[in-house]
DNA sequence: TCTGGGGTCCTAGGACCC
DNA sequence: TCTGGGGTCCTAGGACCC
């Protein structure tokens, strides 16, 4: 099997926010979720600290008053430039690379089996962190699954010196036999209650597993995953981002909504945002589900609502989809509910020029959605807008600590003084 | 007495991921 | 006061077809 390499960012929002300001530097950091709700991502000092991932915020603020925790909002803008980066500078290490996630690419080697693997992923390594400024840590092996627990590994254990290489089957072994079954991709919860249910606790114990009684326990997706840590590869690299299948925009309001007005105001915003993503990609969508929910963690009475609409014809028109969106929400819509959260959801999605005719319906011209599109780039979001919107944001997430746009805003540019 | 069987498509829900 | 958001894949079961 040619090797694969998985390279991550550590605590790559807190390191991100690192690049930008130095007095962040050795400081116990985090970076907060949408809505500053909960913890997302730690520095280590923070992870010393007793920060657990996705605590909620208001059961930090003891800890962080005590020790001076710096305390961020997310800065999506930001992290997604800083990645696009990181894969530049990946870029020269290998024709083959996948962009798996945000903070994660995976790197084909096949052709390097006589090289030093370690070297050169240190290598890698110096090169990401010099362009960019982001730390990072490498894991090799024959299959994705043994790659991302390689890097696991080096990430959670400082002996390894940012890389670990399994592709050696004696290393492996003894690194499998330590892990609980749990920490491997692609073995949640719920799947590590069944395994564990059957004796089996460590990764080790999955690779050994027959494949037939993996099948039963999980589904196809347990038995891949067993044959990979034995290092027989089932997952192929994706090269080219797989077309999109769907785009939501969800969220939680920043204090509970009871009357049905700032819910359709909320969703007509969400419709809107959908509507930017599908147009800025070309698509179109054929179907919009909304939804909107009480919150789960209070008390009180719980309603969990939603409706789906078909499109026709297929738009990526804000006026259709808010419209859409409005009428699937005060269907769901019940009265006496502390509303938390609401949500719109496309799907069917079609590139614009691919869509099925109708005979008796005329498609929208999209000059006009071109011409909003061009403004609200230029003067801000929600310059133009739908009017079912409104201008009031009784539902608008909170984000009292987000950093500047450093390098996607020509105003929010960091300067240097000679 | 006895009442088919195989295939496709769609959707809802579960599980997992970052 | 206060617990994220955006995705993917898989399966079961129902509807429908011949």
């Amino acid at each position: 099997m040619p090797p694969v390499a998985l390279i991550d960012g550590n605590d790559f929002y807190v390191s991100c926010e690192r690049v930008f300001d130095r007095r962040l530097a050795g400081m116990p950091v985090l970076v907060l979720s949408n809505n500053d709700g909960c913890a997302i991502s730690r520095s280590a000092e923070a992870k010393a600290l007793g920060v657990g991932m996705g605590e909620p915020t208001f059961r930090l603020r003891p800890l962080v008053r005590r020790h001076g925790i710096r305390v961020l909002s997310s800065n999506y803008p930001l992290y997604g430039d800083m990645s696009r980066r990181v894969n530049e500078a990946l870029a020269g290490f290998s024709p083959a690379v996948e962009a798996y996630s945000i903070d994660e690419t995976f790197l084909d080697l096949a052709g390097f089996d006589g090289r030093d693997l370690w070297a050169y992923a240190q290598d890698l390594r110096a090169t990401v962190r010099r362009w960019t400024g982001i730390p990072t840590c490498v894991g090799l092996g024959p299959t994705k699954t043994l790659a991302k627990l390689g890097n696991a590994v080096a990430k959670k254990n400082p002996a390894f010196g940012g890389v670990c290489d399994l592709t050696d089957e004696r290393v492996r072994c003894a690194v499998l036999r330590a892990l609980p079954v749990g920490d491997v991709w692609g073995v949640g919860p719920a799947t590590r209650r069944k395994l564990e249910g059957v004796g089996v606790t460590t990764a080790g114990g999955l690779a050994a597993l027959d494949p037939k009684h993996a099948r039963r326990l999980g589904t196809v997706v347990l038995e891949r995953v067993a044959a990979e840590l034995r290092g027989l590869a089932c997952l192929d690299l994706d090269l080219l981002p797989a077309a999109r299948q769907g785009v939501a925009v969800t969220r939680s309001f920043g204090q509970p909504l009871h009357d049905l007005a700032p819910v359709v105001g909320a969703v007509a915003a969400f419709a809107t945002k959908a509507g930017e993503k599908l147009r800025a990609q070309g698509l179109i969508a054929g179907q919009l589900t909304a939804f909107l929910h009480t919150d789960r963690h209070r008390q009180g009475p719980q309603h969990h609502g939603s409706r789906t609409a078909r499109l026709v014809p297929m738009t990526a028109d804000a006026r259709d989809l808010a419209a859409a969106a409005g009428r699937c929400v005060e269907a769901a819509y019940r009265q006496g509910f502390a509303y938390a959260k609401a949500g719109v959801i496309l799907d069917d999605l079609r590139l614009a020029g691919q869509a099925p005719l109708d005979l008796f319906a005329r498609p929208r011209s999209d000059a006009l959605m071109r011409a909003v599109d061009a403004i609200n780039a230029r003067y801000g979001r929600g310059t133009v807008r739908v009017a079912s919107m409104g201008f009031g944001a009784a539902w608008s997430p909170r984000a009292a600590h987000r950093s500047p746009a450093y390098t996607t805003r020509l105003k929010e540019v960091p300067r240097v003084r000679a």
